[in-house]
DNA sequence: TTGAAAGCGCTAACAC
DNA sequence: GTGTTAGCGCTTTCAA
């Protein structure tokens, strides 16, 4: 039951410790025999080595680090069961960390990596990050970099993402198509290089149809859960409200909903809504949300792949890498589809 | 940039390894004056502590490990919150492992924490684990361990829950208040001490009010999403349908809701329902869902906190200590409230 | 094919 | 108050 060394287990086998090591890494200069015993006896004495000990010497880790704004969040809470199911499978440890937003707590967690903490980070920047030097600065010391979902333009890294231009586009036709003349995109960040593509593709399908896109369609959502929802309810109450809305967040979407119910504002004949949401409750909402779907799973399971290969495959050069999972518009009653 | 180690800032300042060591960790043995400098120089040549050889040396890892049986759960993942801002504020990292409700996962996960992987475990118990060996061998190596929401009842150890009795009976008693008569308590897995303490509030209630409580008022639902939900389809296909419906778990509220949208069964006319959820999306539901909704940002951080002080006060004894934190009832139109 | 020995970077006795 | 030194448990030359 107590810890067990390399060097115990050399004893029970009377061989010498590097044997033992050897034998344990498969390391073809061992006899098939011996591996035999050594592994025998390892398993029989329960032997577990020592992480560390282990990391200290080859430098590497077997962990790697994921960064999120956020967990409450059905993307990424999502994305972690893709990247957890890669990371077992590759018999990596995931360390997780929440920014909540924040550059400077993004910063500070970016920071502790440069030690060789992990093998690895994938991270999705919060709506804050702007420029990337805390993430150069990382990757420069040698840390292999994958982003997922909200990408840095400005660093050459691997990057695994959705079509969110083109996702935002076709949603806006739909809207469009169903009738909206004065849709509005609701955003929570123009930092964030998803919220960009989103809102070009917002205001692409505006131009094509003909709709003025200089005033106030796209609509910044700040601060705190209670100051959003008296955004929205503001929007709503005004007498030029919107016909059609595009919650480009998760979190957008409660407030909305809440803010129609307060002003009877009906969904769909007085507002059509579609939001980017992952949420499985989506169907079963009142009425049932249209929702662009983001392939969340699959973004976290290709990003983690990715990213094993970049720490695995020497010479592979991951800051070339971008892979695109697409979304999928499902329509739903709040649209009228 | 690259990696600087203790003995790179002790030349440079031209003193030695053991006196930087003692100044970083701020040992009451070196001088106020050579911490400064030593700090200063720390800061300017970005020193990074290498973490492995740090634990390794002093068996501490100044990181926590989080098991969980899913992460896409609301309750999960709003706990990971509470955790995560208790663990940064106390300077410790923590590792995510995933049981997808797998005993021999999470058998094979505990397994590795033998080790010294980690300082301290939190977890939350499979559907499957009955006997919990597996946590009690963990344990007996020294791991200090919390669990939280879900329990191993016949384990002595910390835990965090809720008041699943209290608020399953009260939640029952509602349902029979507004009139039902032939309520069921849709469950995931009997042996799950928190599904013990509910159901048995469930019965509690019906017994009180004179209902029969023998012919199938429990129902396991069982098997994966698709053979739920059609299994809950039926329930409400039959023509001997309950009247009120209590789901003891997320998972199970989206199904229940799709098949009322299948069958035409009417919520909350033809059927009331609770839900044990802390679903942002409750109140926007079609009809808004009357939930339990645990308080498990709270549980996040109590549990903790909880480890923590296991871990840092010597001489602790952590496993005598229970904390409940009440859930609250929020009654809304699903339950005809 | 196996073994001896030198560290990985840090900490904690123990000396000075 | 500061320095010297012996490891923590493991991996990896290099020698046998």
């Amino acid at each position: 039951m107590s810890k067990i060394t390399i060097r115990e287990l050399a004893k029970e086998l009377g061989i010498a410790v590097s044997t033992v090591s050897k034998a344990l890494r498969d390391s073809h200069e061992i006899s098939s025999e011996t591996k035999a015993k050594v592994l025998e006896v390892a398993t029989r004495l329960n032997y577990i080595p020592n992480l560390y000990a282990s990391s200290l010497r080859r430098q590497k880790s077997r962990t790697i680090a994921v960064v999120i704004p956020e967990v409450a969040d059905s993307f990424f809470s999502i994305a972690i069961n893709g990247i957890e199911e890669v990371a077992r499978e590759k018999g990596y440890h995931v360390l997780i960390y929440l920014s909540h937003e924040s550059l400077a707590r993004e910063t500070e967690i970016l920071n502790e990596f440069k030690s060789g903490r992990v093998d690895g980070l994938m991270i999705s920047v919060t709506s804050e990050t702007c420029s990337g030097t805390h993430i150069t600065e990382a990757m420069n010391s040698g840390l292999p970099v994958v982003f997922f979902d909200r990408i840095c333009e400005d660093i050459q890294a691997a990057r695994v993402i959705t079509d969110d231009f083109e996702s935002s586009y076709t949603a806006t036709r739909h809207l469009l198509e169903n009738g909206c003349r004065q849709p509005v995109f609701l955003s929570i960040s123009s930092n964030l290089s998803i919220n960009q593509k989103r809102e070009a593709g917002f205001l692409k399908a505006l131009g094509e149809a003909g709709i003025q896109t200089d005033k106030g369609r796209i609509i910044q959502c700040t601060g705190n859960d209670e100051e959003i929802a008296m955004q929205i309810l503001h929007l709503l109450q005004n007498p030029e409200r919107p016909d059609g809305l595009i919650a480009s967040v998760e979190k957008l979407v409660p407030p909305v909903y809440m803010a129609c119910q307060q002003t009877g504002c009906r969904i769909p004949e007085d507002l059509r809504v579609v939001g980017f949401t992952n949420l499985p409750a989506a169907p079963i909402l009142n009425p049932a949300l249209t929702t662009v779907t983001q392939p969340a799973f699959e973004i976290g399971k290709t990003a983690a792949a990715l990213l094993f290969k970049g720490i695995e495959k020497a010479g592979f050069d991951l800051s070339k890498e971008i892979q695109v999972v697409r979304s999928r518009l499902m329509k739903r009653a709040s649209s009228g589809a």
